[in-house]
DNA sequence: ATGGTATTTGCAATAGACTTGCAACAATGA
DNA sequence: TCATTGTTGCAAGTCTATTGCAAATACCAT
């Protein structure tokens, strides 16, 4: 753990929202602490490889976020497509789905897209 | 309805899978049909606009597949991550919804996401 | 501490998906 | 036919992310 890697998890502790690479790098550099965004990268590979972080790939956004896994449960997001305002779902059974999360976040729900993978029959 | 745009919804036509633009680029090219990789995109980009294609941009897959729209009606997908087989879902409703897929595409599902975006309180 | 090994970092270059500018080339229509 | 509009190809550019390599740093046993 390198005083560059705490700086990193120190900015993830004190963000709230899931940040991207650019972010971290831009807000690092406003902070005076000198570091590449190669190494931003880099490092938020090692923080996932160790379990500390959580990688977010938000459909339609064609960028990377991360959070810190901390204590955290399986959980989804919602966003703004205006303001990008991300904000975590704190449940996940999917049912009557919209009608609870609109409550619950007080968010309008206009769209909604779910994926699965696994392994197909023939690669099992 | 140029010839180069035939060309591309009679492939969409004739395929089963979503396809990427560099998967349309590379079919057409073996179909000695001549057309550039900027077409492709600029095509695409025409007949999600004109409401005959979906694009879909799965996880993880870091690009953009397109299917027909015909009379389709909203629906997800399940992809296998050995192959990369990917399968329309008929269900959406989202109840015990593992076990339902598993049952219907005989994968083994492993994970899955959701998203969901719309407005925020401050934007409404 | 000291020297040696392994890890981490910065810089430059690269990869891959996608977009944009621009000029050439249809196609359409009065 | 001429003018207006829409479509295409080529080149170059954007943006996120990765890789190679040498220099800097951290770690550790002596």
């Amino acid at each position: 753990m390198t005083r560059t890697r705490q700086a990193v998890l120190a900015l993830l502790q004190r963000t709230r929202q899931p940040v991207s690479a650019n972010e971290i790098f831009d807000q690092l550099q406003q902070e005076k602490v000198a570091i590449d965004l190669v190494t931003v990268y880099r490092t938020m590979h090692v923080l996932k490889e160790l379990g500390l972080v959580l990688q977010l790939d938000l459909h339609q956004e064609g960028l990377s976020r991360y959070e810190l896994k901390e204590g955290r449960e399986h959980h989804h997001h919602i966003r703004c497509q205006i303001c990008g305002l991300i904000v975590d779902l704190l449940l996940c059974p999917l049912k009557k789905v919209t009608k609870l999360i609109e409550q619950q976040t007080q968010f309008i729900v206009d769209d909604h897209t779910l994926e699965f993978t696994g392994l197909c029959p023939q690669c099992q």
